[in-house]
DNA sequence: GTAATATATGAACACTTGCTCATATATTCA
DNA sequence: TGAATATATGAGCAAGTGTTCATATATTAC
C-alpha cells in the first residue's frame, strides 16, 4: 500500500473531523436531518459559540453544508460518506 | 440516531487514532504485512523512538499487535476495521 | 431609523499532542 | 561476564486544539 504524504495528510485531516466528542455528537444529531445552531447548541449542552466554531471546521472539510433561512442557519450532512465513516466506526466501538 | 456521551468519546478516540499523518503511514505500510520499528523507522523517516511511541498508541487502541522475535518486535494490523476505516476514508480523499 | 434575535468571528487561555533527547529494559553475541 | 543491538519509556517543550468571552455581522420586527 504506497501512500504518498500528501493523501497521509489529507486522510488524517478527513479523521481529524471526528477525532473530537463534540464533533461526533453533532454529526450524530445532523444524521436525522438538518438542524440549526441553536438547536444544536441547546441539544448537546454547548454555547452556540463553541458550536458555531465547531461547524466552522466540518464545513471546511467539506462534512457539513449550511443553508440559510432568514437569521437562521441550518446545517445538515454533506454527503454519504461521513454517515458511512460514522457508521464504520460505530459498529467497531460496538462490537470490535 | 441517539448515541450516549460515552459512545461519542469512543468513538472520537477511535478516529483520533488515524488523526495523525505519521499514524496513517504507519497503518498503511503495515497494510502489506508486519514489520519491525527499526524497518518502519527507515521507511518513514522518523527516528525509532518518535515510532514507539506512535505504536504504543496504536497499540493501546488495539490497531496494531505485537510479536516480539528476538530483540525485534513486529507489528501487524490488529483487525480488519482498521483497513475498512483506512479504505474508506482513502476513498473520501481521492474521489469525494 | 432602533431593538431584538441568530450566528459568526477573533483573541486569549488551558489543555493536549507529537516530537527530541536521555535513559531504561531486554536480548544476543563474544 | 560485558558490549552491542532493538525497542520502550519518561521528561520537557513547541505547536496545535477546543473552549469562553467579547464583539461583529446579518436579519427581522417595531
Amino acid at each position: 500500500m504506497k501512500l504518498t504524504e500528501l493523501k497521509a495528510i489529507q486522510l488524517s485531516e478527513l479523521f481529524s473531523a471526528l477525532s473530537d466528542a463534540s464533533r461526533v455528537r453533532i454529526i450524530a444529531l445532523l444524521l436525522d436531518g438538518e438542524m440549526g445552531v441553536g438547536a444544536l447548541a441547546e441539544k448537546l449542552n454547548m454555547t452556540e459559540s463553541a458550536v458555531s466554531h465547531q461547524l466552522r471546521g466540518l464545513r471546511q472539510m467539506r462534512f457539513v453544508r449550511a443553508r440559510k433561512s432568514g437569521r437562521q442557519v441550518f446545517y445538515r450532512l454533506d454527503d454519504d460518506h461521513v454517515e458511512k465513516l460514522y457508521r464504520m466506526g460505530l459498529e467497531h466501538v460496538e462490537h470490535g
